[in-house]
DNA sequence: CCCAAAATCTGCAAAAATGCAGAACCTGTC
DNA sequence: GACAGGTTCTGCATTTTTGCAGATTTTGGG
C-alpha cells in the first residue's frame, strides 16, 4: 500500500515534469478553427469586447483558436499556463484531481469566461480544464494579455471584476460543500450547472451529463446523484426523458436551498 | 420549525436591507488609526507598493485607515462594499454563513491581501470579514481604486495576480472539502494557517487559535479538531503549551497530504 | 425492432461523522 | 494558591454517508 502510493507519487510528479517541458506539445486532436476576429465578435460577453478597437485588432490577430472537442483536456493539471483560454462558445470544467484519481470539478466555465491564469514567474499548479462538450476557445499569450491590460483600462478593470466574482462564488461553494447535507449539495450542483451554462433561461433547463459528472460538481458519488434525483423527481422538481433531466421551473428548485441564500450570486 | 425558518429569514432580509441603506455606518468600536501614508509604508507586500510615486501619493491622500479590534466586523455579510480593504498588519478570516447559523471560514487573509471586491453595480454578497486579532486596514474607495488600476498598469496586472492566485487556492480548497476525510481536512486547516499568517517562517509555528476557529476552517465541529489535534500530538507532530499548539515541523505535516499534492500554491 | 454494452437505480451492510454530556483541563482574578 | 468560568477532551449512541452488488433501464448499432 505504502509502496504503491510512492509509485503513484513519482508517477505523478513525472507527469508533471514532463509536462513541464512539453507545456503546449499539440494534442493531436485538439484543431485549430475558425472564429471571427474580435472586431467582429458576436460573443458580446467576451472581456475583449471591453477594449478599445486598436486592443480588438490586437487581440483578433496574435489570438489561436481552437476547437476542443468533448472530454478533451484545455490545458492539464501540472502543466504550465503561458496564457489564457477565453471561451468562445461551449461548456468547460475546471478539475483537480487526487492520487487516488478522484476528480473534483472545482468550477464551470461557459461562454465568455476566461481560464487558465496570468503567470509571469514559472507557476505550476495541480488543475485542469476539461471540455464538456465541443467548445471552441480563444488563447492569448501572457505577453498580448499584458499589453492589453495596459492599454485598455475597461479591460484590465473588468478582468479583475471577473476574478473577484469567481472568487467570491468559489468561496460561496466552499462553504456549500462544509455545510449543506449531500441532498442539498446535488440540488446545488444543478443550480450552478443552470446558472452557468443557461444564464438566460427563464423556468425550464434541460440537463444531459452523466450522473457521475453531476457527482463531481456536487462532491459525493453517482450513487447519491442518483438517489437524489429519483427524490427530486417524486417532489415533482424534475421530469426525466431518458438519461435526460428536465427542470421545469428553476426557481422552486431554488426556494429548496433558501437557509443558504446565495442567489445573489448565481445571477 | 417552519415558522421559525420563515421569521429567520425576515429578519436576515430585514438585515440585509439595513445595510444596504446604511453600508458605514461607523461601528464604534473601529478606530481609525495612524498608518504611514503609502510612499513611506514598511509593508511591502501590499499591492499598492507597485504604483509609481504619484499613484501611492494619490492612494496615500484617500486611503483610510482603521484598526479593527479582535473580533470585530471589517464588513458584515450582506452588505454593500464600496471599495477594497487592504490588510496593513494582522489576520483577517472571510467568513459566510447560512440561516442555521453555522459558520464557514472561507478565506484567510494576511499582511498585505486585499478584501472586498470591486464593484461598479449594486452587488451583494453573503459574505463578511472578521479580524481574528487586532488588525490595522487601509480602506481605498472604489473610484480611487479604479484610478489607480487606469494610471498604474503594474498594480492593474499584480491586482488581477492576486485575485486569479485566491481563486486558484479557494478552488484547491474546494477539492479538499470534497475528497478530504475529517482528519485531513483538520491537517490542511492548520497547514493554511501556516502558510497565510507565517509565510516566512520554516519549520516551527505557534497556533493559539480555539478549536471552533480551526473547525470554522476545516469545515467540522471543535470536538473532531479536538480529536485530530490529539491524534496530531500522539503521533509527535504537535507539541502544546497550555492551549496553544507547537509545530515543531511543518514540512512533515505536509507529506501527511501528499495525495493531495497542493503544495505549490502554499506559496 | 432487437440485442449487447453502458449507464442508472436501489437495497444493504460497513464505515465515518456528528452531537451530546460529563470529565478534565486551562485562564485570569482575587 | 484557590476558585469560578470558560474551553477542551473523550466516550457513546445516533445519524449520515459510502461503496458494493445485483436489478433495471437506456442507448446506439445493425
Amino acid at each position: 500500500m505504502f509502496i504503491c502510493n510512492f509509485f503513484k507519487i513519482v508517477l505523478f510528479r513525472v507527469r508533471l515534469r514532463d509536462q513541464r517541458i512539453h507545456p503546449y506539445s499539440p494534442n493531436k486532436l485538439i484543431l485549430k478553427t475558425q472564429i471571427p476576429d474580435c472586431l467582429n465578435c458576436p460573443n458580446t460577453s467576451c472581456l475583449i469586447q471591453q477594449c478599445t478597437s486598436e486592443g480588438k485588432t490586437l487581440a483578433g490577430k496574435r489570438k489561436i483558436n481552437y476547437l476542443i472537442p468533448k472530454d478533451q483536456h484545455v490545458f492539464r493539471e501540472g502543466s504550465l499556463v503561458l496564457g489564457a483560454y477565453f471561451v468562445f462558445k461551449g461548456k468547460i470544467k475546471v478539475v483537480s484531481s487526487n492520487l487516488h484519481n478522484k476528480e473534483q470539478t472545482v468550477r464551470l466555465a461557459g461562454d465568455g469566461h476566461i481560464l487558465g491564469h496570468m503567470t509571469l514567474d514559472k507557476e505550476c499548479y495541480p488543475i485542469g480544464a476539461v471540455a464538456m462538450e465541443d467548445t471552441k476557445v480563444c488563447f492569448l499569450d501572457n505577453q498580448t494579455f499584458f499589453q492589453l491590460i495596459n492599454e485598455n483600462h475597461g479591460f484590465a478593470y473588468k478582468v479583475i471584476r471577473f476574478y473577484s466574482k469567481e472568487l467570491r462564488k468559489s468561496e460561496l461553494r466552499n462553504r456549500s460543500f462544509s455545510q449543506m447535507s449531500t441532498f442539498e449539495k446535488i440540488i446545488f450542483a444543478f443550480l450552478y450547472l443552470c446558472s452557468t451554462f443557461f444564464p438566460n433561461e427563464e423556468k425550464c433547463v434541460e440537463i444531459d451529463f452523466p450522473r457521475a459528472e453531476i457527482a463531481a460538481i456536487a462532491g459525493t458519488n453517482s450513487e447519491q446523484v442518483s438517489r437524489g434525483i429519483t427524490s427530486l423527481k417524486e417532489k415533482g422538481f424534475f421530469e426525466s426523458e431518458g438519461q435526460k433531466i428536465i427542470i421545469r421551473d428553476v426557481d422552486a428548485l431554488k426556494k429548496l436551498l433558501i437557509p443558504y441564500l446565495s442567489w445573489e450570486i448565481l445571477e
